[in-house]
DNA sequence: CGAGCAGGTTGACGTGGATCAAACGGCCTC
DNA sequence: GAGGCCGTTTGATCCACGTCAACCTGCTCG
């Protein structure tokens, strides 16, 4: 660590990166913490780090020491594989966390790329660990975050291996606007930070499938689209043609 | 619990569910504790539970408070959704975990039933993570264990998202001998537990896809098929097919 | 301001896998 | 040993999505 205790009481720095100061606290941390509990977390994060749009915060293979909390931005991971295929696998917005899949080997196991100008609170995963050994909150939030992960992967899973294609780009629209919600932001309105092709890689589809999926919403009044700009006119509407059985 | 520590020196019950007996340790804890680490987990361990074939461990929807390490057998997790579809979402054998997809939101996400008779030792959660507090080893295993899932999850959506049929197939055997190499068995020959259609619902495919994958590797030579008795021929041709870029 | 370009839309066509259907094989019960 | 059932195989047909291609739109940069 650059700085030992004492110092960070008064640096700018600090005071900057501290978990105590922090309007995410309530996102990425566990409720119910003391005063003190959440001052000590501030010994947890590092520092913070900034990326411009089109920025790897990590790559695969690269060594793994660090989780990564968003604090503003937009994130995408994705998988190569030798033979040139790849997949997104997912999109990673403010409060979230990054970087859960290189515990296991101790090297990322994808590329997380910022999609937009991003800014990340570095927290090293040994300070984590060290923390969530005393802060019994801190540890089961913290097995909550990881269990939550599994559980989106399967729900992935389900999209990738049992709906067609409108069903799938329903899905992910409800779950941005879920998710933006959540923020604090309009459900209806949002601008997405991927491209059609970064949409299609993520929900198994071509480019021209995803847009021309867009397309038909529109037609049908369920959203209106203006290129990375999208209106949801019609939630039930989409709700009802993600779920329903095969057309 | 039922039985206080006391207690448990003496039962036969307890010499029997011991962990610091358990051959299976290798596989589902981490090396390097010492002789009273590793005591100290059969207090973790509550009890043992056997399952016939067909039995559901949990269900989505109950109540999540331990975890399962599969101790025998052979199990599979499905997700079912309200409109009637289900996804089939991993296949799970002797000293791989089950249940961690429940933590996140203390009810379990997904079904686990025994695909043979089976037997898992139940770990309460609240006594994991007790014990992860105090034994660092245990601590950091747990959690590259529950990485370890979602690497693995990501794998899938690869798998989904990206591949053709066959070289799902492919991928799904090649995967199936090296999780039975790592636990002795022979990797060139085995009983599958799954039915086609559950084979197809992991993969994303229809079961006939399934069979008529089945029936083309043979015909070329990769595999030998009897219903569930599969011999594997030819590795490396498995492996070219799996990651040929479309055919 | 115009050129160049990346991202997006739309159309025409091809195909891998789904769907529908029939028949088969092993296994269990009576 | 006959009958029934479940899982599997195989064939014929269909269709959702991929592929290929043309064109369009908004941005960036000289």
């Amino acid at each position: 660590m650059p700085q030992n205790n004492a110092a960070k009481k008064i640096t700018l720095e600090v005071v900057k990166t501290a978990c105590s100061n922090c309007n995410l606290r309530e996102l990425c941390m566990p409720l119910g913490l003391s005063r003190q509990e959440i001052e000590r977390l501030d010994e947890m994060v590092s520092s913070r780090r900034r990326l411009r749009r089109g920025e790897h915060l990590y790559r695969a293979g690269e060594h793994f020491d660090a989780i990564y909390a968003i604090r503003s931005g937009f994130f995408k991971t994705d998988v190569l594989i030798e033979d040139g295929r790849d997949q997104v696998t997912g999109f990673q917005m403010t409060g979230e966390l990054l970087g859960l899949d290189g515990i296991s080997t101790e090297a990322h196991s994808c590329n997380a790329v910022a999609l937009e100008d991003s800014e990340v609170c570095v927290i090293p995963f040994s300070h984590l660990e060290g923390l969530s050994r005393e802060i019994r909150t801190l540890q089961h939030h913290f097995h909550k975050v990881m269990s939550r992960e599994i559980v989106r992967d399967h729900g992935v899973m389900m999209l990738l291996g049992t709906m067609r294609a409108e069903e799938r780009l329903a899905a992910f629209l409800l779950n941005l606007s879920q998710r933006f919600t959540a923020r604090g932001y309009s459900p209806a309105e949002f601008y997405l930070r991927m491209t059609r092709d970064e949409i299609g890689s993520y929900l198994g589809l071509k480019l021209e499938t995803v847009s021309r999926a867009f397309s038909r919403f529109q037609e049908e009044g369920l959203i209106a689209v203006q290129q990375k700009y999208v209106r949801i006119l019609d939630t039930d509407g989409l709700k009802k043609l993600m779920s329903h059985q095969r057309g």
